[in-house]
DNA sequence: ACAAAAGTGTTGGTCGTACACCCATGC
DNA sequence: GCATGGGTGTACGACCAACACTTTTGT
C-alpha cells in the first residue's frame, strides 16, 4: 500500500522537583549519541496504540508506572532525524506530581529544564514543544493538578506553579484565580509546619482531575443574549 | 530495529465559503467505505517529511497548491482504524483565504463543517480536533489571516470570523479587538458597495501574515516589575 | 431628504494584579 | 509580645460586550 517506516513514541516527562520543573532522561551508551542524553521510548508493537506502547516503555525502562497527565505533542518525520535509518517519532507530554518519586534506573536523571544539555537527535525539539505547552495550558486549564500532590497548600502550590512557569506568581493571586475558576477548593483540614511559628495553612484539593479549560474565550466569546441555540 | 508501519498524512482543508465554515472531502470509489467521504491525503515517500507528502497530495489529487496555512493536529493509531491493515495517521489543519478557490476534481467538494455526512475511517476525529483547533486559535492569535483575503473591510472579517466560529461576532467590537491587538491595519483605501447607498468601508489588511499569539497570558501573568531578568 | 451601511463614544461589568492590612500560631 | 507565615480587603487598571449615536455615501 504504501512505504512503511519504523515508528517510535518519546516520552517528555515533567514533573517539579526542589522547586525546578524537570524532565526525565536517560543517558545513552551506544552510538549513536554515546553519551548524550535522550528522551526515554521506543518502537510500537503490532497489537499496540502509540498510547499503549508508550506506558510500556516507561514502565520497563525508566519504571515510571503512572504519569497524571499524558498527551500527545507532535509527530516528527525529518528523513534524517535518526542517522541510522528514517524513523518517525511521536512525541508525548506526561506530567508527574511533585510529591510522587519514581525510583529511576542508573542511566536515568532529572534534569533541569532551563539549563539541559545537547540531547540526542532532534529530542530537544520534544522537550522544547511538551514545555511550552505545558505553560500554555497552566493559564486557561486546570491541568496543575497533574503537577501538584493531591492535597496541598497554597505555598506548595504556589511552588509548583511558579517552578513550572519559571517565574514568580504570588500566592494571593493564586489562590484568587484557582478559586474564581472553581479548581481548587478546601479540604476541611490544615497543615501545620514542623518549626518555627506561622499560622497553619488550609489544605486545598483540585475539584476536578480531569483536564477542564477554565478560560475558553479570552475574547470574541459567543453573544451571551438568545436562549442558547447557537448553531455550532 | 522497531517494526514499521505505513504512514498516511491527511488534510483537513478548511476555509468560509457561502458565509459557512467548510472542509474539503472526496468521495471513495472503492472499498472500503465505498461512496463515503473522506479526507484527502496519501502515503508518505522514503524522500519526503510529512508536511512535503501532504503538499504532494493536496496538489495533485485537489488541486490545491497553497494553503495559507498548515499546522499538524495529531497522529492516530489505533490498530484497525484501517480495516485492510495497520496505517498510521497523521493529520494536519490546512486553511485556504475565503477568496481563493481552487478548481476541484468531480469527486471532490466543499462540505458544511457543522453538518458532515458519516466519514470513511477515523476521518471524523481529525475534523473535529481541526475545527476545535482552528476555534481554539482565533481567540487568542491572529490566524484569521489565513482565512480572510489579503485586503477586505471589516463586514467581510466579520463574516469570515462568525462562520468559522459558528456564532455572531459584532462587528463594532471585532474592530476593536483586532485594532487593540495590533493585527489590522487600514490600506488607506476605501471599497463601496455596488448597488444601494451606504458609507464607503475602510479598507484593512493583517499587519503580520505570521501566526502570531496576541494573547498569550490569560492568567498567571508574569510580574510585571522588575528588570526582564526572568529566568526562563 | 431619506435609507443604508460604516464607524465612534460611552457605559457597565468582569477580571486580574498589586499592595496594605488582619489573623493564627510557636517561642 | 513578637516574629513568622497565612489569609482577606481594597484599589486601580485593562479589557470586553452592548448599545446608542454620528458619519458618509447613493438614490
Amino acid at each position: 500500500m504504501f512505504p512503511a517506516y519504523p515508528h517510535e513514541v518519546l516520552a517528555v516527562v515533567l514533573t517539579v522537583r526542589e522547586g525546578r520543573l524537570q524532565v526525565l532522561l536517560w543517558q545513552r551508551a551506544q552510538a549513536p549519541y554515546a553519551g548524550r542524553w535522550a528522551l526515554p521510548g521506543g518502537g510500537v508493537r503490532e497489537d499496540q496504540r502509540l498510547k499503549e506502547a508508550l506506558a510500556e516503555h516507561l514502565a520497563a525502562k525508566v519504571h515510571v508506572d503512572d504519569l497524571a497527565w499524558r498527551e500527545q505533542v507532535a509527530t516528527h518525520s525529518k528523513v534524517d532525524r535518526d542517522p541510522r535509518a528514517r524513523v518517525l517519532a511521536t512525541g508525548y507530554l506526561g506530567l508527574v506530581p511533585s510529591d510522587v518519586d519514581p525510583t529511576l534506573p542508573d542511566d536515568t536523571a532529572w534534569h533541569l529544564v532551563d539549563a539541559l544539555p545537547p540531547l540526542a537527535f532532534d529530542h530537544g525539539d520534544f522537550v522544547s514543544a511538551a514545555v511550552d505547552r505545558l505553560r500554555a495550558k497552566l493559564s486557561y486549564t486546570n491541568i496543575a493538578f497533574a503537577l501538584a500532590p493531591h492535597d496541598f497548600t497554597i505555598a506548595t502550590l504556589r511552588g509548583v506553579v511558579t517552578a513550572a512557569l519559571g517565574y514568580d506568581v504570588t500566592a494571593t493571586n493564586l489562590t484568587r484565580v484557582m478559586t474564581r475558576r472553581q479548581m481548587i477548593e478546601p479540604t476541611g483540614r490544615t497543615r501545620s509546619h514542623s518549626s518555627a511559628g506561622g499560622r497553619p495553612a488550609t489544605e486545598y484539593r483540585f475539584c476536578d482531575r480531569t483536564l477542564t479549560v477554565t478560560d475558553p474565550f479570552a475574547v470574541l466569546r459567543p453573544p451571551r443574549g438568545g436562549h442558547d441555540e447557537q448553531q455550532r
